[in-house]
DNA sequence: CGTATTTGACCAGCGC
DNA sequence: GCGCTGGTCAAATACG
């Protein structure tokens, strides 16, 4: 009897001292809720300071601090190619933060920076840009073309018959180009807003991360895939590389990582076509070692870091220069001193005829305008994750009101800048819209171009910068080239052809003869949702895990 | 049970 | 021709 006696009392001890724990627990979670409701509501008030300040036409408040610093990171790149200092970047964003402001010109701002879709309709601006890939829908679309599948390896095969034919007859459609982009990300994959369907694995050499093989889902001919592998180098960093050619509506969200990653190969395409000489890189897509000292919302590197990096930097064997699959990669990793600094790495084809007559180096864009850890919101599942989550509006503390409305003043505002889709923002919408401003800017091709014939004319040494300026508040972007020692002269030799296709990511495609300053397409950008995507969430891919 | 993922097999390209 | 490697297929398996 006694016994158990004993042995209740110790349970009730037991129960008690667990009770107690978790009281303490429980106290412990209080604090830090209310720690970060203080914060948030510090948040807060600096957010409303500023549209205030804004709306009385004063310049914001310097003082921001992290969470508000992350969330203007990812704004400063609307400003992309407009503003020329980060001040003024700063005073962009907020400008565009106030919806409701009368300025049409700060308007076009926004459409120009911010708005894929209704950027696509407008075709005034940039007519001349967007060719294909706005039509390369259903309707536009050769049926061979619809129904034609990835064949990476089957290029070169393609190449000397009635694929270059075609392509002559198509001239909107640039050669083929992948495009990585470099991401820190905890999940398996980033995500893109589009539906993928894993179809292989396999452990590339030299990375002992495996390689993911995805297929678009969202149409079933689709033929674009994505490879996705984790940095060897860093595993937070995530390595997905696009290639192909959606034919079907892509979803809004999907748009963003579209429009993004062709504008980041419609440079590589457009740079490469422009000088009209091949720049064998080498075999990693680095990011520049060197710092880019112009600031003036786009760098630009050629670089012969190429040691710095392991081979398997690289996010696909294949992109080991490959004749056929110019890559760029856009670096989110980044984390550089300016948080506006774009960064690319471009991987461009090697001449295909000819033994590698090797330049290293790599052409780099910085796209990494957030910090260190964040990704765009669709991209990182962590942001969205409360982004997607509905406030639990039953409680009406002020807290919440506060907190509701602005969730509206976002959500009008990403609303009527085509960049919120069933509530929740795509922040790639941002990055995409940015990049595609940029590279839609005949200047900074022209720029760029510049670049490439001084850097080439200098023969492997020495460093160029050039600046396309564009004073007016319209573009203003800095292109910075480095140059190194290559370890052997530039052949230059046009772009070797390949597959045909319109390619919103960077598959197009050129006769063997390049076309000088010829941009040939830009992103895909949808104005509407399709029907199966459109109700898919970021987080209603399913996508698989490596390992 | 339907769909997605896993994983070994297979194929093509490429270098030697 | 052979081996290596990347990319894809498809049967088996897992999952909801």
């Amino acid at each position: 009897m006694a016994l158990i006696q004993s042995t209740k009392d110790e349970k009730l001890e037991s129960t008690k001292a667990e009770m107690g724990e978790v009281r303490e627990e429980n106290q412990r979670l209080k604090m830090h809720q209310e720690r970060i409701m203080k914060d948030y509501q510090k948040l807060q008030m600096q957010f409303y300071d500023i549209v205030k300040q804004e709306a009385k036409g004063s310049p914001p408040a310097a003082h921001v601090d992290n969470q508000f610093e992350m969330e203007e990171s990812v704004l400063i790149s609307l400003s992309l190619g407009r503003s020329s200092s980060d001040q003024s970047k700063k005073d962009e964003k907020i400008k565009n933060l106030s919806k409701d402001t009368k300025n049409e010109e700060l308007k076009e701002g926004l459409t120009l920076a911010l708005d894929c879709k209704f950027e696509a309709s407008k075709t005034s601006r940039f007519e001349s840009m967007q060719i294909s890939s706005t039509d390369n829908s259903f309707e536009d679309q050769p049926k061979e073309e619809m129904d034609e599948t990835w064949r990476p390896n089957k290029i070169p095969k393609t190449l000397g018959s009635t694929r270059e034919e075609e392509v002559s007859q198509q001239p909107h459609i640039v050669e083929k180009a992948r495009v990585s982009v470099k991401a820190r990300c905890d999940l398996p994959t980033m995500n893109d807003g589009c539906q993928w369907r894993k179809y292989g694995q396999k452990i590339a050499k030299g990375n002992p991360c495996p390689r993911a093989y995805y297929r678009c889902t969202v149409a079933p001919s689709c033929p674009v895939r994505k490879q996705v592998q984790r940095c060897p180098e860093d595993m937070s960093i995530l390595i997905t590389t696009y290639e192909g050619t959606h034919n079907h509506p892509l979803p809004l969200a999907a748009t963003a990582m579209a429009s993004t990653t062709s504008a980041a190969a419609s440079m590589l395409i457009s740079g490469s076509t422009t000088s009209g000489q091949v720049l064998y890189p080498s075999p990693i897509s680095s990011t520049a070692t060197s710092s880019p000292t112009s600031l003036n919302g786009l760098n630009f590197y050629l670089s012969n870091n190429s040691r710095s990096r392991p081979p398997y930097y690289l996010p696909s064997s294949s992109l080991a220069p490959s004749p056929s699959c110019p890559t760029i990669t856009l670096d989110l990793t980044t984390s550089s001193s300016s948080l506006s600094q774009p960064h690319f790495s471009g991987v461009l084809p090697s001449n295909f005829n000819s033994q590698s007559q090797r330049l290293m180096s790599s052409t780099s864009l910085s796209f990494s305008s957030l910090e260190t850890n964040s990704l765009p919101v669709s991209w990182g599942n962590r942001i969205l994750t409360s982004a997607t989550q509905p406030y639990n509006k039953s409680y009406a503390t002020p807290f919440n009101l506060a907190r509701q409305a602005e969730e509206n003043f976002y959500k009008n505002y990403m609303q009527k800048n085509g960049s919120l889709v069933n509530g929740q923002q795509y922040l790639p919408d941002t990055i995409a819209a940015a990049t595609k401003a940029i590279t839609s800017d005949l200047n900074f091709q022209s720029a760029l171009a510049a670049a490439l014939r001084s850097v080439m004319s200098n023969n492997g040494s020495g460093s160029t910068v050039v600046h396309g300026n564009q004073s007016g508040g319209e573009t203003n972007f800095g292109l910075k080239m480095k140059w190194g020692e290559p370890t052997q002269a530039i052949n230059s030799t046009a772009y070797p052809s390949s597959t045909p296709k319109g390619n919103n990511i960077g598959c197009a495609s050129t006769s063997t003869n390049s076309q000088p300053g010829n941009l040939v397409f830009l992103p895909t950008l949808w104005p509407f949702a399709a029907s199966k995507s459109s109700s898919s969430s970021p987080g209603d891919n399913r996508e698989a895990h490596i390992n």
